[in-house]
DNA sequence: CGTAATATAAGC
DNA sequence: GCTTATATTACG
């Protein structure tokens, strides 16, 4: 029933980058996915999680490193786009280069993440990095007033294949594609999924062209059109303040939501069949599946408050928010 | 010289 | 564990 995880399966590689090297494969990482473990799903994991991403290892940090190098970004931006961290972060974690394994909850997590930014096809992460720096640089003039655009000529990219394909991604970049759940899959909210009492809940400012079964998460795809994909320090703050969640909440969901956006794939299916959970790339363990369920955990708890705070009325908070950042 | 990127220290 | 601030280095 699992699909394939690799949405991207023929992604081009690196020109400079042989981004595998055996002999940097150390076998050691096993720690928390011991063979011993009895798996609950053999049979999805057979052999082929290499091509399933999420194989963390030591040559996570030389990948990073390249990627960088490739790209020409810097730390502080790659950290932001692919891990929601700061520079001096990426820079530690570059200098330890600390041996991953699950052992290390947070370690783990972060690189998981950076991981599935790297699994990103290369003008996607272009096309991020783009984005990022760009809405930085400009001190405010980032409205969301309708998500951030990339403008067509501003890409500058010269070879018209490039070009096509960035005009796709901006469309998942600007959360428009109607086919990507953006929030992912919530068994808690279906058993106290409060439809919509009164009325519409909120005058969506984009059309949508989503079919019934897609539109449930309708209050998070525009609360995200508030903000954007990348709150910055202020606006988590705001939201926190807004949502009366701890920032972390919304810092994770945001993270998450980035991965969703970026990766239009299947998701939602196994999950509803019961078999798995969230994304399939993943390891079996115990305390990998503990990592999903808080990270659904998470999500659940932030769309429950989206719901509550759409329920209020709250458009006119997005407004002022809107507002205070220009 | 100036700025930007990185390394390091201090604070929450 | 991570951010922010500051020192140091790289570079045009």
């Amino acid at each position: 029933m699992v699909v394939c995880c690799c949405v991207f399966a023929p992604q081009p590689r690196r020109e400079d980058c042989n981004s595998v090297r055996p002999e940097d494969w150390n076998p050691r990482i096993p720690v928390g996915i011991s063979p011993v473990k009895p798996s609950p799903l053999p049979s999805e994991w057979n052999g082929k999680t290499e091509s399933c991403i999420l194989n963390i290892n030591s040559t996570i940090y030389d990948e990073i490193q390249q990627e960088m190098k490739r790209a020409k970004v810097s730390q502080a931006l790659f950290a932001k786009v692919a891990a929601s961290k700061s520079q001096g972060w990426l820079c530690e974690l570059l200098r330890w280069k600390e041996d991953p394994s699950p052992e290390n909850r947070t370690l783990w997590e972060n690189l998981s993440m950076i991981r599935r930014f790297l699994s990103l096809a290369q003008v996607e992460r272009d096309a991020i990095y783009e984005q990022e720096s760009s809405a930085g640089q400009q001190h405010h003039n980032e409205r969301p007033t309708h998500l951030m655009h990339v403008s067509p000529d501003h890409l500058q990219a010269p070879p018209s294949q490039q070009q096509q394909q960035q005009q796709q991604l901006q469309s998942s970049l600007s959360l428009q594609h109607p086919s990507q759940p953006l929030l992912s899959q919530q068994p808690l909210q279906q058993q106290q999924h409060h439809q919509p009492t009164t009325g519409p809940r909120l005058p969506p400012r984009q059309p949508s062209t989503a079919s019934p079964a897609e539109t449930e998460d309708e209050g998070s795809r525009s609360f995200i059109q508030d903000v954007g994909l990348y709150p910055d320090e202020e606006a988590i703050h705001t939201l926190s303040a807004q949502l009366d969640l701890p920032k972390l909440t919304i810092i994770k969901f945001f993270q998450n939501q980035r991965f969703y956006v970026n990766h239009p794939a299947k998701v939602s299916k196994e999950i509803s069949a019961g078999t798995m959970e969230l994304t399939d790339f993943r390891e079996s363990g115990d305390l990998l599946k503990e990592l999903d369920e808080s990270t659904q955990t998470n999500n659940t708890i932030f769309s429950i408050k989206i719901e509550e705070q759409l329920e209020r009325g709250v458009e006119a908070q997005a407004e002022a928010e809107r507002d205070a950042k220009q």
